[in-house]
DNA sequence: GAAAAACTCTAAACCTACATTAGAGTTTTG
DNA sequence: CAAAACTCTAATGTAGGTTTAGAGTTTTTC
């Protein structure tokens, strides 16, 4: 029973292990195998050589490195061991906090992609309540109804930009949109007046971030930014007809965008919509 | 202003990305320039293109692959994004249980070792109140007293491969720990009972999940596994000379166990330990 | 208009922590 | 003693890039 000497299968199986992983080990130094017949070049374990790699596994299920499980192994320094995990520790929480925030933006994709099957057709007017949001926007430099796409882009840049300067988490960039002063909208001049992305309640507080109240909104959907003076003017002619009043800004929202056809253009569902009150 | 070409360095500059990436996705097809210089092989992009990339990074945020991505874009199907995107919510819900699960055990492994930093001198005799414990356990096969530490290293592999094999976390085995029941520890005979390995409140209850319950131990500490039978004989003595009744079995329980000294043998903290009733 | 600076090109190597494969040699089993 | 099972080395592949070398191109500066 003692003093047995385990081949590398026998010991890979034990310790639910690949063989490769014990030559890899081997190779880097991490765990030598306690004998090696010098002819065969054979590797043979012992039995006890467990502990070191119970140890080995452990720290690489916290999350360590084969290099600094190496470097700990060798020094046997357990004040290294703790500030590496207490680095660890924190990595571990960020990389958890990304997660959630991942996890956020996946539902509100895949609950984006839904709402874009089950929407209106083109054209289509609605009349919606639409709950608070949160937005994260900057003023427009340049108003490109003017200028077109290209100006919108380079916009949408800086917004871009301004996050990430931020640290701000870029996984919100889905969701964009602008804005229009009422009074524009109302004398049918168009001139952009903010762009935004659209955050959740977990989103950081900073100035950019504002607050969209809840209310009844005139709503028409369209499905290119070309379009949009067009079906502005018609939702401006549909409050004027039903004499709805303009109780706020003008907004144009992207409900869904899915660059998937061609290089050349956005693929979008959008949302054009005022608030309205019905005195 | 309009259909101005930008260099991929300009392109990097302004979607936050390295030129060497702008190039791997040239290479894999997943967003090509729109122009190339055929004599100076020179890229240039238009910054409509933006569009795409912004559509591969949300994706990459989200997760995809970027075969994946390249797939859905190169389809244009919104339900493959879909699916993609539930298998991926999964993942990601996993993951995070997982880090959930490293945390716990990268925290209990700090505490560990400022425990055992802080831990009397070996031989020291306590009398502690122990709150109560979950373990994962295993009857032993053989009674490792009497063969030595390449049973005990036996034992050992077949607990862990048990939890293996209920696709229990890993992670738990850090501490580990024998038993021996009270009427042993009592006649001085030495009879493993059980192997086992601490677990807490989160982890599955299953069958070989119990509790000891919490009180009042008598406990010596040591810092080697063959030290254990004069130890324990102390403790028992220790008992006796303070008429302190033995109210349950015996633990024998590692603290801390670092193999960073050599391959042969487990470097250890070690608590025996009897719960006491002073009646 | 020429030199210098800044940029870009391709191709290959490097990163982690292994997995896989080919082809040759060794040990165990029947 | 042959066949089966195992092990060896060395090289290659994986994902999503980064880095580097050496050559060529474009832009800036004087």
């Amino acid at each position: 029973m003692k003093n047995e000497l385990l081949s590398i299968g026998e010991m890979a199986k034990i310790n639910n292990i690949s063989v490769s992983t014990l030559r890899l080990y081997d190779e880097i130094g991490l765990l030598k195998p306690c004998y090696t017949d010098e002819e065969s070049r054979y590797r043979y374990y012992n039995i006890r050589q467990n502990a070191r790699l119970d140890m080995i596994q452990y720290m690489k299920a916290l999350g360590m490195e084969l290099k600094e499980i190496k470097e700990v192994l060798e020094s046997g320094d357990t004040k290294l061991i703790e500030s590496i995990l207490i680095r660890r520790k924190k990595q571990v929480k960020e990389q958890m906090a990304n997660l959630n925030l991942q996890l956020g933006a996946i539902s509100r994709t895949i609950e984006s992609l839904e709402r874009y099957r089950k929407s209106p057709n083109i054209g289509t007017i609605t009349i919606e309540y639409i709950p608070h949001r949160m937005i994260y926007s900057l003023p427009t430099n340049t108003n490109f109804y003017d200028y077109g796409i290209e100006v919108y882009e380079n916009e949408l840049r800086d917004l871009k930009n301004s996050l990430i300067k931020h640290n701000l988490p870029q996984i919100y960039y889905c969701n964009a949109g602008t804005t229009m002063k009422k009074e524009s909208f109302l004398e049918g001049r168009l001139e952009s007046d903010e762009i935004f992305v659209l955050v959740d309640e977990a989103f950081p507080r900073t100035e950019s971030v504002k607050r969209i109240e809840s209310g009844m909104y005139v709503c028409i959907y369209l499905d290119s930014f070309d379009d949009e003076p067009e079906y502005a003017k018609r939702l401006l002619e549909y409050c004027e007809e039903n004499n709805y009043k303009v109780a706020g800004d003008y907004i144009c929202e992207v409900l869904t965008e899915f660059s998937v056809f061609d290089d050349e253009k956005r693929g979008m569902f959008l949302r054009l919509q005022v608030p309205v009150s019905f005195r």
